[in-house]
Formats: structure tokens, sequence, C-alpha cells
DNA sequence: CCCTGATTCGC
DNA sequence: GCGAATCAGG
């Protein structure tokens, strides 16, 4: 792959938005993060301030005799890294997806707003259930900040209490979910046939 | 361990 | 110019 005006046109966008070098990486394809970051450096936008006014304390430009005006203001990072993370969604998978944040959770009834169409703890292999409850005792207790593509984004409790987290255990590769959670989550579309809505 | 960006340097 | 390897953190 080669560095196009679409390709620098969408590394720039999306490295102005904060966005990490492995993320664009990926969105880009072909490359990798050390490219981005090469490409990056090199179209002299290492600093993702807007304008940064970011003065930098350093009273005594150069000593440096030569003819190289390089200012080059780099480590200077004073905070602009919000990280957007558009997708750590748990969203529940829209097919063939078994939502149930509560697989094997005593039923707590919160105050707020209590989960809706809780298909729940049915139609689901009792052994992929017994599986979860397992793991759950292993699970990382993510917060959401905390996830990343390889941790399993499983929602265990009720995310207006206390007791809630993620799963955080390592994904099966691609999926969102670790071993266990992909067992729940990606029901072979078995004993439930109908369903005429 | 996972991840970040920064630099170097042969191509 | 490019980017893998490496470095330096978190």
């Amino acid at each position: 792959m080669s560095w196009t005006d679409e390709r620098v046109e969408l590394l720039k966008k999306m490295w102005t938005e904060g966005q990490s070098a492995s993320q664009i990486a990926k969105e880009l394809g072909g490359v990798t993060r050390n490219a981005v970051i090469g490409k990056v450096h090199r179209l002299g936008l290492s600093n993702r301030a807007g304008g940064a006014p970011v003065a930098e304390a350093k009273p005594a430009p150069k000593p440096e005799p030569a003819a190289k005006p390089a200012p080059a203001a780099k480590a200077a990072r004073p905070a602009p890294a919000p990280q957007p993370e558009p997708e750590p969604a748990p969203a529940p998978e829209p097919v063939a997806a078994a939502p149930a944040p509560t697989p094997a959770r005593k039923q707590i009834i919160p105050a707020g707003q209590p989960l809706p169409p809780q298909p729940s703890t049915n139609e689901i292999s009792p052994e992929a259930l017994a599986k979860v409850s397992e793991i759950e005792k292993k699970a990382k207790r993510l917060t959401l900040m905390e996830l990343t593509e390889r941790t399993c984004k499983w929602p265990v409790g009720d995310p207006a209490t206390e007791d809630f987290w993620f799963c955080g255990l390592p994904v099966q590769q691609g999926k969102p979910y670790c071993e266990a959670h992909v067992g729940v989550a990606f029901q072979p579309m078995s004993s439930r046939r109908d369903r005429r809505r």
C-alpha cells in the first residue's frame, strides 16, 4: 500500500481526532502502526494540538550554530488525548445473540430501569451457562475504559449499580467476547426455531 | 501483558 | 519517502 492522498487525508483526520496509531493503521489497512507513526512524523504533525499555544519551557532556543532552524516542538503532550474509543460498545449482537447481561448472576432488581427484554437464561445450552458462571469468577472485572479489542466485552451486573463490570478475559480470535461468553452470545440458532415475530 | 508514541536507519 | 526494529514509557 502507498500513501495516496485519500489515505493521507484519513490519516490526518484520525490522528487529529486523537485516534491511536494502531487504530489508524487498522482502519487504513495494509500498514502497521509503525508506518502510521512514521508517516505522521514525516508529515510533521506529531503534535495533536489544534492550536496548541503550548509554550515550550525552553527560553534557551539553541546554541546551535548550524543553519538548521528546525525547532521541531516535540515531546510536548499537554493532555489532549481524550481517547474517544468509538467502540467499546457492549451492545448485544443484532442477530443470533443472547444479550442476557445476567447469565448466571443473581436476579437483581435495581430501582432504575430494569433490564427490558431479557430473553434471559433460557434457550441456552446449560453447558455454556455453566461455563460462563465458572469463568465469571476469573473475570478481570474491567471498567468500560479498560476494555480493549482483546478483552471480553461481556457485561455483568447492572450498569446502574456498583456491581457492574465487564468480563475482560482474553477474547476469542475476532469475537468481542471470551470463549465462554461467545458460547452464550452466538448461539448456533438452535432450540428457538419459530418466533414468527 | 497489553498498549502508547518516538527514533533510528537500511532500503 | 518508507517502515521494521527498537526504544522509552504507561
